[in-house]
DNA sequence: TAAATATTTTAGGCAAATCTAAATTATTTA
DNA sequence: TAAATAATTTAGATTTGCCTAAAATATTTA
């Protein structure tokens, strides 16, 4: 049943996370993101659709399949694996894993990704925060909210980051923020929507809306990271 | 200067290991190890050609240039590196590594192999023990000889084995035989050319000439693994 | 709702990697 | 050495994945 190029793959994963975030996802929203041409997308679209993965009547739209998006989990779940991998074991910054993971997340044998899962101790989330899916696609839910939206004296955990920009990681290594770290919220400036903010390692400090916008904080203690 | 597709490399590969134990390599040769015609063969040759990496004159021969051996050179480093990894880290039998390192090996991260290299040591000889080229194409050779060719009286180290088969790995850990065993050579037998050996986990036992032909030894004491 | 605009699909073509069948060249053998 | 045989290459197709330009359809806007 399963015999997918890693182009079809990273087409599947491409549509799953559009999916996520937009209601509909349209043939230029997969070209964009793939840095390819609407024809391109299209030609990609009916062999997807052949191959039962997808959903597709032409004008009309489409979307995954269950069998798709089954596909489509297990791609997430080599990737955020490796990219745990990459950074707990070899040291990497969670800003250099990505397009290593990229590549790592088409290799093929199920044995090696379960044996991986249980060398790392079964993660539950990637260095990013973001959950990786079990062997079924099931994954953990953290109920995150975004840290412009916490209220004043409200104290959260940082779960997960909204960029994994170069520039992020230096700004919060700089700022001693990683995930988990413990984040109150002091004040709140309406001028320029900058905050003030208290973590264990530092007394306040203040903190612009740019980088409030790219973190996001989970009330509860993390259970892993 | 480099821009290797995945079937390139592994054309690459294959013809620097026929070249190793081979001193000419034919078309049908290739075709042969990768399971392709032919003609393929003779398509990809002519490209190779022309990217730098093989000295070929139609009808005449072909070999790698020096290019082209540093290329299989580190293709044959990051496999060997993997296979370490599996067997060591994610508790592989040797026998099950290598369709997965024919994988691995392709992934084009400079900087992770680096990093891989160092996690696990700096391993000289993979699981089968095979010497692992360093970043520079560099490898310990260790002057190996053919257990058969061991004469009586003598003791060595088993360093490699020929074969990379589960039926081989069934009977070596049945006699628990393992690289860096040392083994005896107490009597042969013309009969059947079986051999009479100890180890130091066992006395006497005899081993049959087929899997005398499967091991390689060292007489000095193996320097890793 | 009709025209303008945006999106999507088709048509036709290209490069990589493969194949089969036929032609060419090299090697053996009688 | 000439014929037979073997090895290699060429010719011509196919599949995947991609492209541009043009056509078809959907959506917006006046
Ligand atoms: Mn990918
Ligand atoms: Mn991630
Ligand atoms: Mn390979
Ligand atoms: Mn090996």
């Amino acid at each position: 049943m399963e015999n997918l190029s890693t182009t079809e793959e990273n087409y599947i994963k491409t549509i799953y996370h559009l999916q996520q975030t937009d209601t509909t996802v349209s043939t230029n929203d997969v070209a964009a993101k793939l840095n390819t041409k609407a024809a391109s997308v299209t030609d990609m679209l009916k062999r997807l659709n052949t191959k039962q993965v997808l959903n597709y009547e032409k004008y009309k739209g489409f979307s995954l399949s269950n069998q798709g998006e089954k596909v489509a989990l297990d791609i997430v779940r080599k990737h955020r694996l490796w990219e745990y991998f990459l950074v707990e074991k070899l040291a990497f910054g969670w800003d250099e894993v990505h397009a290593i993971a990229e590549e790592l997340e088409h290799i093929t044998s199920k044995v090696l990704i379960e044996r991986l899962d249980n060398f790392l101790g079964n993660p539950k989330f990637d260095p990013h925060g973001d959950p990786i899916p079990d062997s079924n696609g099931k994954m953990q839910t953290q109920p995150q909210i975004n840290l412009v939206d916490m209220p004043i004296g409200e104290t959260a955990s940082v779960s997960a980051v909204g960029s994994q920009s170069t520039e992020l990681l230096e700004l919060l290594t700089h700022k001693n923020i990683a995930i988990g770290t413990q984040i109150t919220i002091k004040k709140k400036f309406s001028f320029d929507h900058s905050m003030e903010i208290e973590t264990p390692a530092n007394s306040s400090f203040t903190i612009s809306r740019e980088l409030a916008l790219a973190l996001f904080v989970t009330i509860k203690t993390p259970s892993l990271l």
